[in-house]
DNA sequence: TTGAAACCGTTAGGCTCCGAACGATATGAT
DNA sequence: ATCATATCGTTCGGAGCCTAACGGTTTCAA
């Protein structure tokens, strides 16, 4: 069966609303429907998995990162999970009331804070991890690998775009 | 100068700390990116464009989707937005507060409830919206119009995938 | 060595966001 | 005509999310 690549009806509308204004459809295009995408998907993953385990998608995000890249001071973890300091103060309140992390008070710089996964932790990245890979592969089931492949390489470009 | 495609650090220790599960690392790289940049491009219109108008990023999605489509009922404009109905409440009632929208109850079923942009939500639209395009070509600036061509149209194939 | 400046995480205040529960209204089967 | 059921928007409680301001700590130059 052929894909269903067409543009959607709420697209098409927009556009012929937002021709006239002299703007730029391929850039509108592409990135309301990385929104779209985002959006659904994240909803969609915090309803049917995350609530299982009582964790937001920030809280997911943030535990993801600590299971990957190991113990991290605050404003490097809130920097990577791509939320800022004071959201990630309250996030890991919820992360240690979970069980799921721990602070650690830095030996020499009074300022500083470590924040680590627990045991707890890392075995419940065990279990959900798969899952949520599972949900992944289920939204990109229409794309062949290079496609996918394809759809990462130009999202990299953009990142490296924005983020500096 | 050739544009720098190359897996980021972050990207590259996920990988390594996450094959071992057997995952499918091709919809992991999509999916996750998709994510990143929505995120990065999210925060970044909300702080130098939205925050002079005092609206947050739904505020301007459900603001674009009355200009779109004009006036909606409730439960219609929260579903086009991507958020659910009680935040759809809260957010109108921010609108409302800021002259940029404006409630009309159904004539003939007293549950329902219109809610339509007005004059003011209207050529403030016609302020941000060049602007927002602006954001809009500039984190796109190192794609070719093909590519983001291409970029729309594998996320365009997710969205008929996740919306359904 | 001392004091200004920089840096770090937290707090304060206000909006966003969700699911669940709630009241009001409408529908449809009996 | 009635009453159970469905539908609609709002409210409620709790967490997330931001910027700005804050207090404690460190650094570094005078």
């Amino acid at each position: 069966m052929a894909r269903d690549t067409s543009v959607t009806r709420a697209e098409r509308e927009a556009r012929t609303r937002v021709e006239a204004f002299g703007i730029d459809v391929g850039s509108f295009a592409a990135v309301s429907n990385i929104f779209r995408v985002a959006n659904a998907v994240r909803n969609h993953t915090e309803r049917t998995l995350l609530s299982e385990f009582n964790l937001s998608f920030s809280g997911f995000t943030v535990l993801w990162v600590l299971w990957v890249w190991g113990p991290k001071e605050s404003h490097a973890l809130a920097e990577e999970s791509g939320i800022s300091k004071s959201t990630l103060t309250g996030v890991v309140k919820t992360l240690e009331r979970l069980g799921f992390a721990a602070r650690k008070p830095h030996t020499k710089d009074g300022r500083r804070v470590f924040v680590q996964a627990t045991q707890k932790g890392i075995s419940t990245m065990h279990k959900i991890f798969p899952r949520f890979n599972d949900i992944e592969a289920m939204v990109t089931r229409d794309l062949s690998p290079t496609e996918k492949e394809s759809l990462a390489r130009l999202l990299r470009i953009m990142l490296h775009t924005v983020e500096r």
